[in-house]
DNA sequence: CTGAAAGCGCTTACAG
DNA sequence: CTGAAAGCGCTTACAG
């Protein structure tokens, strides 16, 4: 079934089909109506493709997403997905775990000719102005490690201040008495936004002159599992500890199984603090205290930004949303 | 930049460059080398919609999501996204919330011209054996409810029995001694899994002699905040109530604090059993008894057999995975 | 091993 | 309000 063959059944010439298709206006209704009437007869949908390739326009909203694809991720990608689809584009998600982000970006791009694109995690670290120079698309990059804060304007991004987050959620431990401070991080070679707040916490012990250990630094893959496992192992072998910062609250939660699996009190003989503010770390037993990143607004704005570009309403911002350090139980005073 | 482009510098024929493209052997090793190194010095990316247009394989892979957009399903979404792409397919990403599935899904594999469709969620009251006819595209359906497992071969589906799986964790509430045992479904009109769910809670209710009441029929949405406000609720009105099922384990989650917050204990006043076996179950404190879904297995097996089902190398199956209830503390003997 | 040419299914000036 | 025709950027027989 091809617009052609509609065309014929029609008896109508084929641009009248491709004028109904396209809503256009000039198409006496009488007209239309039959064309509509064979269309849904025969079950014609048109050739995604084939209208690509005329249009400039694919309507291809690409989403790149880097390392893990853990849960703050997925609310943010229902938020996303929902408003990509009723602005009538198509989402699609590209998953991806090279070194160079950048490349991996620009390669997306060209090969589904998206429209805009919006990035979650990873470290841009090899970005210029003239990255996007040839290729006219909407980017905006969320959750990333942008250290070079410049007023770049051939992309946006969008993010917290991840370093001071991280110091902050660090000194409120230090003030609650804590000296001796793990910190859980994703992995040994994560260059995204686990570098930037590991960056807050050293700073944080630093400006407290507490010494920072490098055996303090230990790495949960972002998942609670292997958290819980590399927490066990440290914690028996590092009784001095009083607190673990773990920089994802699912991490955060298998931090504190193990806790209690070590027979000890969560919040009372080891403090937990988390990063990113999911609502489990409010609903567990007893509550996690987290940095609570504004993921609601953090994907509203990501799309909205979009789309503002992509209309050229706009152009290209970096925008630092602030988060809120969200006391609960699972720290205490020592 | 165009094909014609890259043929002209190269001084060759546009048909060159495209076997070139397509490693196609018939190349002199010359000409293919210096071809190369044009592409790679114009950043040259063919268009992947003039290609999909001449070849009938788009090489596109959808998953189409309805409804709760859930962690369970992310975890699922992670593997199925990296094997797709390993396989050089484009994953396409759709998330609805059509009441009709089978048109949202037929519209979605013509529109972008699927090869295979992966569908998680959802009821297909009205498919049929017919319903694929002039597709030809593999399907394979996730987590759905279909209730007539007739050996249709149109498409194939990976499921577990839901409503044996909803009565065997209903029956073990009872022969811990409860009777007064409610469900906390997703919500009213959810007539996917909740509803095949919600009739093995209501067969294991009747086995034993014990009466099905409407009002203890709740609704989480899925969702941990929502399960624990309805929770809060439904448990101050209904004191003799000492078990709540809820069928996700974050809607679990969400029944479990909400006891807590009424000063109760969890297990020893009011068990909690959950569904889907997350891996937060297992590290929630108490751990929450649960039905296990085989997610790696169900991910897996789905991606192979879709890839299967694109290389004719099998019939459309229908397999039923086996689920395990997983003993937690959150449940206890009354 | 290589190139000219047809054609995939659309959209869009252009002419009427 | 409508249709014939050109062309989007590729791939693929076909001929050499």
């Amino acid at each position: 079934m091809t617009i052609t063959d509609i065309a014929k059944i029609s008896g109508v010439g084929v641009s009248t089909v491709s004028r109904v298709l396209n809503n256009h206006p000039d198409v006496k209704s009488e007209t239309r109506e039959k064309v509509l009437g064979i269309i849904k007869e025969y079950n014609y949908v048109p050739n995604n493709s084939a209208r690509i390739l005329k249009q400039s326009n694919t309507k291809n909203i690409g989403i790149l997403v880097k390392g893990v694809f853990n849960p703050f991720f997925s609310a943010i990608l229902k938020n996303i997905s929902t408003s990509v689809e009723n602005a009538g584009y198509t989402m699609i998600l590209q998953h991806h775990n090279n070194p160079n982000d950048l490349d991996t970006l620009v390669g997306f791009i060209k090969e589904k000719k998206l429209q805009g694109v919006i990035c979650l995690g990873g470290n841009f670290v090899d970005i210029r102005e003239e990255s996007f120079d040839d290729l006219d698309v909407a980017i905006v990059l969320l959750c990333v490690n942008m250290k070079t804060q410049k007023a770049w304007n051939s992309f946006s991004t969008i993010s917290i201040a991840d370093d001071v987050a991280a110091y902050e959620a660090t000194n409120y431990l230090i003030r609650s008495g804590h000296r001796n401070i793990c910190l859980m991080l994703g992995d040994q070679y994560d260059l995204g936004v686990g570098q930037i707040r590991y960056e807050g916490y050293k700073k944080a012990l630093e400006d407290n002159g507490i010494k920072v250990r490098e055996d303090y630094l230990i790495y949960g893959e972002y998942e609670v599992t292997k958290a819980y496992e590399t927490a066990t192992q440290f914690l028996k072998a590092h009784k001095e500890v009083t607190a673990v910062f773990a920089i994802s609250d699912m991490m955060a939660i298998g931090v504190a199984k193990s806790i209690v699996n070590l027979g000890l009190k969560i919040g009372d003989d080891i403090s937990v603090m988390g990063f990113d503010g999911m609502d489990v770390a409010k609903y567990y037993e007893p509550t996690i205290t987290t940095i609570k990143q504004p993921k609601d607004e953090m994907s509203k704005l990501s799309v909205e930004l979009l789309f503002k570009l992509l209309n050229r309403k706009t152009k290209n911002k970096h925008i630092i949303l602030d988060v809120e350090l969200v006391k609960g139980n699972s720290t205490k005073q020592i």
